[in-house]
Formats: C-alpha cells, structure tokens, sequence
DNA sequence: TTCGTGCCAAATGTGCACAATTTGAAAAAT
DNA sequence: ATTTTTCAAATTGTGCACATTTGGCACGAA
C-alpha cells in the first residue's frame, strides 16, 4: 500500500501494538474523555482499532488488573464510576503514602534534591504568573511525583502512579471547582519545611494540602451521558479508507486534576 | 468429598476455575514450593492441572500483571529472581508506608483498635512462648497488615498486601537466618508509642524494626535448582487415571518471612 | 397497566488449529 | 578445538469458529 511498511507482512507479529491501544484506552480514560459508566464493548473497540477482537480482550482484561476498568464476568468491560467513599479512599492513600514519604524525605534529603524541588517550584510559578492554565494542572500533579521519585524507590512511585491514574477518573465524575488556581504556595511551603528538615511541619502542610484539594471536589453526582468509542478513537486505526492522518486531534484536553 | 459434584457437566462453564488456579500457582510461589528461576510452561501447566492450555495462559498473564511472575514475550514465564536492590525496595517500600500508616493512625486511634492490636501482641506473646514457629511467623507478619488495616482503607491494605506478596518470593532466594525469632516485642513497643500517641517515637521504632529485619536476610545468593511443576502440583488434577491423592502434600513448608 | 414468560439477537467465553518465534544441538567451517 | 551455521523440535502467540450467557422485546394473562 504505502511506500515504507516497517514489516513487509505487518498482519502477524506486532511487539508493541498491543501497548499502543493499551495506552490509547488508558488515556482515553484518564483524561476524561471516556465518560465514566461508558461500556467498552469488545467488537466495537476491535473495529475501532482495526485489530482482531481477542487483541482488545487482552488488553481490556489487563486494564481491567490495573483496576482502571472493571470487567464483570459475561457482562463486559465498563469504565468505572467510583463512589464517594472510594474517592476519598484514594486521596486518603495519596496523603497517607505521602506522609510516609516526606518522614523517608527529610532522612536523606541533600542538595540536590532540594534543587530539583525547587527549579520545579519555579516552573509552577511562572506557569501561575503566565496564566497557563492547562501548565498548571500538569505541573501541579508532577509536584507529588517528584517527592516520591526522590526517594528513588520503584515501588513507591509505581503506587503513586496507580493512584493518580484512579483519581484522573474520579475528577471527571465529581467535577472540581476548577476555578481555584492550584495552591502553588503549599507546595512551596512543603519544600521550605523539607529545607529545614522539619518533618512535623512537613507533614501538616501536606496533610492540610489534601484537605483542601478534597474540599475542592464537588461531591455532587455529575450524570453524563455515555461516550461514543467511534468519536473518540478516531484516528487511530491503521489506515483502513480514510487516510492516516498525520494531525493526531487526540490529546487536546488535558488531564483536570488538580493538586 | 467425592460424592456430591456441584457442576454434573463440569467440562463448560467454571467460574472460579481460574481463582482455583490462581490461588494455588501463587500459593505455591509465596511459600516458597515454587523455586525462583523456575520455567512456567504453559503446556506443563495446562497438564497439571487438567485444563486447557489458554485457561492457563489468562491466568499466567493475571499473575504477571500483578508482578508474582515474570513472562516476556516469546519466551514464556518465570518465577521472578529478584536481584538485592529490588528486595532492599521493597522492604523500603513497606517501612515508608508503614510510617505514613503510622502517622495517620495516631489520629484516629481509639479503644476499639487499641484493644484489637492488644489481642494481636497477645496471641504473637503466646506462639513464642509455646515455641510455635510457623504460628509465629504468621502473626508476625499479621501484625503489620493490622496496622494498614486498622485505616480501613481498601488501597492502602492492598498495596501491603502486593508488597507482602512479593517479599515472600524473596525469603526463598535470600533465606533468612531463620533462628532469630522474630522481635514481638519491638511490635508490642510500637503499641505502646501509638497508645502513647507519640508518634515520632511510632516511627523511630518501626524504622528500626523493619532495620533489623532486612540485616537477618542473608543476601548472599542461593542457587537452587528449578523445581519440578508436577511434583509441586500433584493432587490438584480433576482425577484422571492417578487417585486424587487426598493427603496433599504441599503447604509442609510455611512461608519463612519473619517480620 | 403491570407483571411474568419465553424467544431471539448480541455480546462474551473458550477450545482448537495453525503461524511464528525461540532454543538446543548437531553439522559445517575457520 | 572453537566458532558459526543450520535445522528441527518445542513453545508461545493469534485468528477463527462455536458454545454460553445476557438483555431486551414481544406476547399474553391477571
């Protein structure tokens, strides 16, 4: 078909197809375009994707493992439409991890770790000062990443990692407030505690930084309508009629959590 | 046993087949029957247990999405032979979470759990005193799935869970000195910091603990043959032309983890 | 109208056959 | 003797066909 196939025979034997549509659907799901409830039936994503079905089993059955659908036997994949109680479970986990996190922190904490911290604190303010809303966002949730990725403990981060996905679904049922400007400040406040090795502080401020992000969350059920996989994955099949089309419309809207 | 069977056709339609199978490869993986290094051929599998070989394969690739085995692509699955640094993360792992669990049940604390974790160091007091090894063992490692799950927050006691998961793989490459009985008191004394409400010494006190546990590993490398599927799984095949062999032999050997 | 029953379309689960890849070892070459 | 090449057996990956289950819709009775 087209000049350069990267296998001459590509129907057999892809590595990483499989990690392609997996993240697809994954970011699909976390930045909120993927409507909480909306049913991932097997065909229609088969078709979508332009794969076989047993293809999209596989990787549903794996999101389904990493806990970011729920898959109900005989019945189907679903995205999941979390309740209050499990919401505040995940950001109690987030606080409580990062409690640990900071007490390990101040242990072993050198130069050039507070150097990193702080040329991040830099960049969330600039993004503040330049109104870059969408920066903000994405750099205020890098934040906590950075602080568990100090520690340079896979295991952690991986954990972390977990919960910010679960919680990037969870926003877009229970909209937050998006106004309010991430509070840049309490993260730099953190880092000042962490500079003076006070870990109580530390500690309190994080905590009292969770409180205030949950406070943030409108706990009001928001009832959206399904989404349509067609829409959504659009672009993305391997060139079947319509043209590959370079331009990836995916990606636009950024994830909406706010930390 | 052999008289009533809940399914008459049991050739379709099993539900909790694939937990059956699930719990006993892991069961075996955490108590240490499976040896690491050791080759999961799906086929070898598929026979021990007398399923088909994709019943296996779903049930191979659950155990590698919860990290418990190892399968790259082409070349089948493994039992994981985790190097030191992966160990030492671990137990870093569980001790930072444990200080975040630590901090956060200080502020909830109150009779009821008080009394439960009193109840716990009592039945951990009574196996050392009988000399009840594998009693011990258990309770010891109980002991710090209480303390996550005094929080009552379902992803903090699953991610302790992963982790316990995963360190019980470890004992059977780095095998503890096992003589040292395990320190009910140290546990009995992170007790009395949190009826004390001190939480910097809860802390202090748990970080030690969790330091004595990591220098009883011995990190000198134990090479030990692979095991063999058969042997390990025998008596769990649906009956073919051997007896079912009621007197099961496995689960002699305990878990070794000493926490 | 409402509830119960039964049937049919659609979606999921599973075994099987075949394709592709790895591996181990024998054979060939340096 | 050591390295390279080749090939066959064994093992894993995948598409397909079929079995099973689910959900809704029509139909009929209370």
């Amino acid at each position: 078909m087209g000049l350069k196939k990267p296998t001459v025979r590509a129907a057999k034997a892809d590595p990483d197809k499989d990690a392609e549509i997996h993240d697809a659907i994954g970011r699909a799901i976390m930045e909120g375009r993927l409507k909480a409830g909306t049913k991932l039936a097997e065909h229609k994503l088969a078709e979508c994707f332009g794969v076989s079905r047993e293809r999209i089993r596989k990787v549903l059955h794996r999101l389904a493992a990493e806990r970011r659908i729920e898959i109900v036997p005989n019945r189907g994949a679903r995205v999941p439409q979390p309740t209050v109680a499990e919401i505040k479970a995940v950001y109690e986990a987030h606080r409580v991890l990062e409690a640990g996190v900071l007490v390990q922190l101040v242990r072993i904490l050198d130069d050039a770790i507070l150097a990193r911290l702080d040329a991040h604190l830099a960049q969330e303010r600039q993004a503040a000062l330049n109104g870059d809303r969408a920066a903000s966002v994405r750099l205020s949730g890098a934040f906590h990443i950075h602080l568990v990725d100090a520690l340079g403990n896979a295991e952690l981060s991986r954990f972390l990692r977990d919960l910010l996905s679960r919680s990037s679904v969870m926003v877009s049922v229970y909209e937050p407030a998006s106004q309010s400007i991430c509070a840049v400040e309490e993260h730099g406040a953190i880092v000042e505690a962490l500079r003076a090795r006070d870990m109580p502080s530390a500690i309190d401020l994080s905590r009292h930084h969770f409180i205030h992000v949950e406070q943030r969350l409108n706990l009001e059920f928001k009832d959206e309508p399904p989404s349509d996989l067609a829409t959504i994955f659009r672009g993305l099949r391997p060139a079947k009629k319509a043209r590959p089309s370079r331009s990836n419309s995916a990606g636009r809207k950024a994830a909406t959590q706010t930390y």
